[in-house]
RNA sequence: GGUUCCGUAGUACAAUGGAUAGUAUUUCAGAUUCCGAUUCUGAAGAUGCAGGUUCGAUUCCUGCCGGGACUACCA
């Protein structure tokens, strides 16, 4: 039984009786600490439908509801304010629901089914901090339409072709010596993005060195040796020269190889990746019969465009004058083959960083021009970018943060932070290994996502990792003590059963505190999903792990002689447990049972 | 220039148009016979500026100030 739900009903009952006429949408909210209740219903709006004063309003409604909805026990007015009092025989019938639903927080399947994308690197550099709330955010809001009933496709596309990594290709050939990852030493991204960077470094001295020869800087770009290997190498790609598109496969290998073990300790994962080797071409056939149709234009020299000025926008190019094409066209490809492989899925979003916001619009106007109505239900989950409290992050600025530096960083920290607490007596160093990869894995994705997506926001990784305040590890800490609790309670040979939480009828206000909050983990999933917002997920919980150690502390458990009470308080640990549990799987977080 | 997002305590984040703007952290003052002292209680501290819409504005509208992003035949 969900409360709100149940409330809302009811209030809309007294309204349509009391002043015969449809209720508008009835504004419940939670009532404020210092007045007693627990909902709060909002009824200046309603004054128009009564045409009497707020005050006068709450209390018609209020008493309508003492003697009709059998769920209100007391209520006052403050204002226009009607706070109500749910009876604790209500609440009780509420946790007992909670408690016996195993499944309560996971909605039953609705039969749609939607494509999350995320992730998305390109093939010539290792993952950075901005990718890690990419792929939290992304594997987050997938796991919250899953929790919602929907069937979930996690993909990602792989920008595996183009002068970025050809660029990475030129520098190996040059200075490389036949350096693999099995040579180095070195992780196979990092490997490919060193070759990288020594391409900018040589490309930049090239320049220069043709510059104080009097080659003007335009020139210099295009004649700078090294560039011109690069260019000859994306040349024999497309050509599919035997020896270049071999090196690209084995670069690219290298490069995977690197990305998985990253995603595996990351804890995200994909049904299927999509390569832009394999879609770009479909994008190309897509344009030209759009050309044919007259959806697009073709210029005098042989390029091809979508006019959009009608839509507010400009004009965009689709094909290159020479017949390649750009990353406009590719994603065009990508989206048609994707609803082809999975014809039933109703919706695709998209995870990438807001800098791309023109370039989906663009995306999602062109597939409606081209016919398809799927195109509609295309979403972009657009993200703010991630600063850190030394500065911007700016590849330029060469202050990037690699992501599986700071994952080592992260854990390290956890380390030094759980050893001195010294709580690692009797246990091993593989159990104390994995608790260290848990906290500062769940500090980093906790930190990242409690934030609103769609903000810019500033990652402190030592803030972050504190086991107080809100951060993930104070979730964990607080699911980790329950269970030991609970442990406590079940060595103790206590037995909870659900008839006998019939046997408490009144509660404290801390009790009812934590119940409320409780009740209201679907109506916050679904909140989740409506707004691709993790963050909602991650305030809930904290709330609740908030709430609970209020109970915890005004309530003490063991030395209760009562047993039907005590019962009743290790199930409320119990479900509070659970339900950290939830929210944390929801967040991709690790959950400790221990710590 | 155009489009767009953002400006909330020292700091970092909240607030479907609702009550005295919440929470964390920091600082200060306290509590704890106990299931895990990584807990709890109290105090101090904020809506960039100017108008408008209304019973009511952090939220919506207009202008200004400040910051970011986009505005490539790059991906």
């Amino acid at each position: 039984m969900n409360l709100d739900l149940i409330l809302r009903s009811k209030i809309e009952e007294a309204v349509s009786s009391l002043f015969n006429q449809p209720a508008p949408a009835i504004q419940l909210q939670p009532t404020n600490q210092e007045f007693e209740g627990s909902h709060t219903v909002v009824c200046f709006p309603l004054t128009k439908l009564s045409r009497k004063g707020p005050e006068e309003t709450a209390r018609l409604v209020g008493e309508y509801l003492l003697a009709h909805s059998g769920v209100v026990t007391r209520y006052n007015v403050v204002k226009g304010f009607l706070n109500l009092v749910i009876h604790d025989s209500t609440w009780s019938d509420v946790f007992q629901s909670i408690y016996t639903n195993k499944n309560f927080g996971t909605l039953p399947g609705n039969g749609f089914e939607i494509m999350v994308e995320y992730s998305s690197p390109n093939t010539n550099k290792p993952l950075h901090l901005g990718h890690l709330r990419n792929n939290f955010l992304g594997y987050s809001v997938a796991e919250i339409f899953k929790a919602n009933g929907y069937t979930v496709h996690k993909v990602q596309i792989i920008n595996d072709r183009g002068i970025h990594i050809c660029k990475s290709m030129a520098a190996w050939k040059l200075y490389g010596n036949g350096e693999t990852p099995e040579t180095s030493g070195m992780k196979g991204d990092h490997l490919v993005g060193k070759y990288y960077v020594a391409f900018d470094k040589a490309y930049k001295d090239q320049i220069q060195e043709l510059e104080t020869k009097g080659v003007s800087r335009d020139e210099a770009e295009k004649q700078a040796p090294i560039m011109q290997l690069a260019v000859s190498l994306l040349r024999k790609w497309e050509q599919k020269d035997h020896d270049t598109y071999e090196l690209w496969k084995t670069m690219n290998g290298w490069v995977y190889q690197g990305f998985n073990s990253t995603y595996g300790r990351m804890g995200v994962d994909f049904e299927k990746l999509y390569y832009e080797s394999d879609t770009y071409l479909l994008g190309k056939e897509e344009v030209i019969k759009g050309v044919e149709r007259g959806v697009f234009f073709k210029k005098a020299d042989g390029s091809v465009w979508v006019d959009l000025t009608s839509d507010g926008l400009d004009q965009k190019v689709l094909l290159r004058a020479d017949g390649t094409s750009v990353y406009m066209t590719q994603d065009i490809g990508t989206a048609i083959l994707r609803f082809r492989d999975f014809p039933k899925i109703t919706g695709q979003i998209y995870t990438v960083g807001n800098e791309q916001e023109y370039h989906f619009k663009v995306l999602f106007l062109i597939l409606d021009k081209l016919g398809y109505d799927w195109a509609k239900k295309c979403y972009h989950l657009s993200y703010g970018m991630v600063d850190l409290p030394t500065g911007k992050m700016k590849s330029r600025e060469g202050t990037v943060v690699d992501a599986d530096d700071l994952m080592d960083e992260m854990v390290a920290e956890a380390e030094k932070q759980t050893r001195e607490l010294g709580k690692l007596e009797g246990v091993s160093n593989e159990d104390a290994g994995k608790l260290f990869e848990m906290i500062g894995l769940g500090a980093l994705k906790f930190f990242l996502l409690k934030v609103d997506p769609k903000k810019r926001m500033l990652f402190d990784p030592n803030e972050s990792i504190q086991l107080q305040g809100f951060t993930g590890p104070f979730i964990q800490y607080t699911h980790a003590r329950i269970r030991a609790i609970v442990r406590k309670a079940e060595s103790l040979s206590i037995v909870v059963r659900p008839e006998d939480l019939k046997l408490v009828t009144s509660f404290e206000p801390a009790e009812r505190d934590v119940l409320q909050i409780l009740s209201l983990f679907e109506n916050k999933i679904r909140e989740a999903a409506k707004d691709y917002s993790p963050a909602i997920i991650a305030n809930y919980a904290f709330d609740l792990a908030k709430q609970y150690n209020q109970f915890y502390q005004s309530i003490p458990i063991f030395s209760e002689e009562d047993t039907a009470k005590l019962k009743f308080r290790i199930a409320v640990s119990e479900s509070v447990a659970l339900i950290l549990k939830k929210a944390m799987r929801l967040l991709g977080i690790f959950v400790p049972e221990r710590m």
